[in-house]
DNA sequence: TCAAGTTGTCTATGATAATAGACAACTTGA
DNA sequence: TCAAGTTGTCTATTATCATAGACAACTTGA
């Protein structure tokens, strides 16, 4: 097939690939991490020559979109979440800046008590009755986190009933009466996903993931909630601003 | 230039170049009618070869939308007048719907005396003392087509100065105290212009015209005006409507 | 280990895109 | 009438687009 045959557009056939292709991945027909169908398959369903859909498939590769792995397929990559580190940190806003639709998920939600560690963050006394809640982030359909979020028991009463509804730790916080609050201290290390969380995000065994700990305050420096989160690093990327 | 240096997008430079073009007269900076700047003048402001621009203006006007004149330059066609032909027809309300300004101009006015035709149409005798206006209608500057009128002398003394007054039919009705009128019996036919029409319309010889032949009437159904239009085929669409 | 399926790379061919130059044919205005 | 400017047409060259076939290199699952 040539180009005559589509009544000479004046844009090439790997171009209409290419953008198939493209759309196919923007409406979720091809999710990230997703095996694209075969070169040839793909070259039948647009009836255009392999090496056609190969150009396709570069120039996607080259804006970073697929992945191509000799001998197993072609992948559709998953585009790293800029996430911005500022004293303001809204997942749902910085997923929905990029584009994306931000999800919130619940995992679990129990009752726990204060280790030393927690006590500290939260300014409570050791023992203090918490609401432990277990939860997963999404861009798109594309798990991004897996986090840990611990509340004062006393403050925050019902606070799983309220997640599981809101879906949104902004939206449990304003249901408590807090207008605004910013990030306290952010610590950041590196690690390997372990079983749990690998089933939590999609990801394979041994993959590194980014642990974030974390503490957001009120305006008056008052401790509202802590957290431990687990981000898969293949799928984010920290923007530490001055 | 080739197209890798436009970044190897897989859209032709000559499809670049045509979609500019086109955009330029659908947001109005070509008008209708309008000369487009010359193949070389094109070619240097979008830094492509002559036979670049020349391969984009050919795909315009296979759509139409561009005419290209030997020796003159490239012109943009006029896209056809949509002429619904109603019970009520005013060339100025159909011209105005479709953006552009209706202009009369008056070519001629002379008594005349009715013949058969022309007094059964008009409902009077034979040799009844009648005016004949001669009479051009454009679109923005595009001649569109010439009519002759005529109207008993009788009921519209001096109609030919106020003709040449108002530009207007329909004003010129009204000023004899007419408010309001309707489409009788139409006819269309059609023809090869002559050269006398020629002239006026701005048209080559040997061009088709559409001709109409049409009487209005009061609200009484008397007959006001009878009219013999001469329509330049390929810039005017009639509508017939249910 | 092996077969099937995948991507990567090579050669080859024809059509199209884009460039370049030259000249013909025509229109316009001085 | 003439010069300048316009579109039309021709030849020619280079790069890209698209197709086709063959085989290598690799992965996966049986």
């Amino acid at each position: 097939m040539s180009m005559q045959d589509t009544a000479s557009s004046g844009v090439a056939l790997w171009r209409l690939v290419a953008d198939g292709i493209e759309r196919g991945i923007a409406d979720g027909r091809f999710a990230a991490g997703d095996k694209l169908p075969g070169e040839m398959e793909i070259a039948e369903t647009y009836r255009v020559n392999r090496h056609t859909v190969r150009r396709a498939l570069a120039a996607l590769a080259e804006r970073g979109l697929v992945r191509a792995e000799r001998g197993s397929g072609t992948y559709v990559e998953a585009q790293k979440l800029a996430y911005p580190l500022r004293s303001r940190t809204r997942f749902s806003e910085i997923v929905g800046a990029g584009g994306r639709e931000p999800r919130g998920q619940l995992i679990e939600a129990s009752e726990d008590v204060a280790t030393r560690e927690l006590a500290r963050e939260l300014g409570l006394k050791i023992g203090a009755p918490l609401v432990r809640i277990e939860a997963i982030r999404l861009a798109d359909r594309t798990p991004i986190c897996v986090s840990t979020t611990w509340l004062s028991a006393e403050l925050f009463p019902n606070a799983g009933v309220v997640f599981a509804a809101t879906r949104s730790m902004t939206k449990l916080l304003e249901h408590y009466g807090v207008r605004d609050y910013r990030r306290g201290a952010t610590r950041i290390t590196a690690g390997i996903v372990d079983a749990t969380d690998a089933a939590r995000l999609d990801l394979p065994l041994g993959r590194p993931i980014l642990v974030v700990d974390a503490t957001d305050l009120d305006l008056d420096g008052k401790p509202l909630v802590t957290k431990h989160s687990r981000f898969v690093a293949e799928r984010v990327e920290f923007l530490v601003e001055p």
